[in-house]
DNA sequence: TTAGAACAATGTTATATAACACAAAAATAC
DNA sequence: GTATTTTTGTGTTATATAACATTGTTCTAA
């Protein structure tokens, strides 16, 4: 039997992880309680200082995960892809979000009520093992995240920043091109660096023949030399 | 009924997040499977790329969790305190440890297996409400953790890792004397400097009565005045 | 009690990166 | 299609912080 459909999207097979651990019943309370919203580019999703109400799934589109520190600097804290689920963790800390989450592009996101989600979490402890892991490995993530953005150089930040696009959004069909266009300076809060610096290191990769560059479209010549870089710093 | 008792240690006070929620017999199966470890001073309780085996929960002592970066340099993530619960993340998360934990001063460690916690989980969902909370805060201070670190001046580093010193340990009898004693190297990797920063800025800090240091031993004079230097920078 | 190590303090130099200023190019609006 | 704003690129300067060197101090051990 196929899922109801909401907007012509197909909930069973966009919410797939989750999906996967509900019984009949807890599924069609999803289906009467979920809530899809479109975003334009750029707009903001949830900000800073905001009561967590819902649980967000991406279903198209690419989203950032920000924080606004000294002096309004914007620094980028995680990044998300279809499908994955975020704006729940400040809500079982019984916190207000201590980050905004804005859309690159034109997204899609599913949104569900954290009632529901608890509820829910209390009758089917399969569900809460997957929270259990996907914020244990998002908090190992920060972990590496702390030691690499505050101990690489420049160049290894850049390089790792580089890398983890890609591995997070693929490559288009050349093989080579990162599937996602950044403005230069969403680069530079990726990457804990000052725009111009950005610039500047990416010319300096494209000197090296690491990669070659066509406005905002990257393409990875040497990832190997890439990769050296990133340890390395 | 009292619960047993192993070394002279009460298992039912010290757990006491978790021993909240369990049932008898789920408290009798941590009896039995609980083992009490001590530490020595600045001895290893984890070391990174371990697989991940026990819970652990600190009964005494100061432990540091922390991560070798580039260039063999230390970089401390998180200090736990009695009776806070380490460990569990990266096996929750099928990796091996991204970081090591080392016993601050002499320490007892309250060890069990994470397959019990595991079992235990998937048939209590209190319990698993109490990791998803506890994982949700951790994973919330270090999305602010990255920001501080890398947007912060050296001395709005200092100051705000003395004010979470004193946050987590408290204060002694004296009510300004931090209930800790850190190496100048542990609050430089602490707060993410070199150790002659790290000597310098408390230096100046003295200079400016901010603070008084006696040896390890640092007094908040002006705490006002840290918190000021802590968010400005 | 002395020898040696670890730790703390301080001055000097080197350097990575931010800050600033300006020009060119591209995108957007009118 | 021109005007205006935003983004990108590049050179210059300023500065925060690491790196290094040296000395004094405290702790540890034989």
């Amino acid at each position: 039997m196929p899922a109801k459909r909401k907007n012509g999207i197909d909930l069973s097979s966009s919410l797939s992880d989750i999906w996967k651990v509900l019984s009949d019943d807890e599924r069609e309370v999803l289906r009467k309680n979920a809530r899809i919203v479109n975003f334009k580019k750029n707009e903001l999703i949830y900000c800073e200082n905001e009561i967590p109400k819902d649980l967000m799934c991406l279903f198209k589109g690419k989203v950032k995960i920000f924080r606004t520190g000294v002096g309004g600097r914007n620094q980028i804290i995680r990044m998300i892809r279809p499908v994955q689920y975020f704006g729940y963790r400040a809500y079982f800390a019984h916190e207000p979000y201590v980050t905004a989450a804005a859309a690159f592009e034109p997204s899609t996101v599913c949104m569900i009520p954290m009632e529901i989600i608890e509820k829910m979490l209390l009758g089917n402890s399969h569900l809460a093992m997957l929270f259990i892991q996907m914020l244990s490995t998002d908090l190992g993530i920060a972990d590496q995240r702390v030691v690499n953005l505050t101990q690489k150089h420049i160049r290894g930040r850049l390089a790792e920043s580089l890398l983890f696009l890609k591995e997070s959004y693929g490559l288009e069909e050349d093989g080579a091109t990162i599937n996602i266009y950044l403005a230069r300076e969403d680069l530079a809060s990726l990457s804990n660096m000052t725009t111009s610096n950005a610039i500047r290191t990416l010319s300096n990769f494209v000197d090296e023949h690491v990669i070659a560059i066509d406005g905002r479209k990257i393409k990875i010549i040497d990832e190997d030399k890439l990769r050296k870089i990133s340890r390395m710093g």
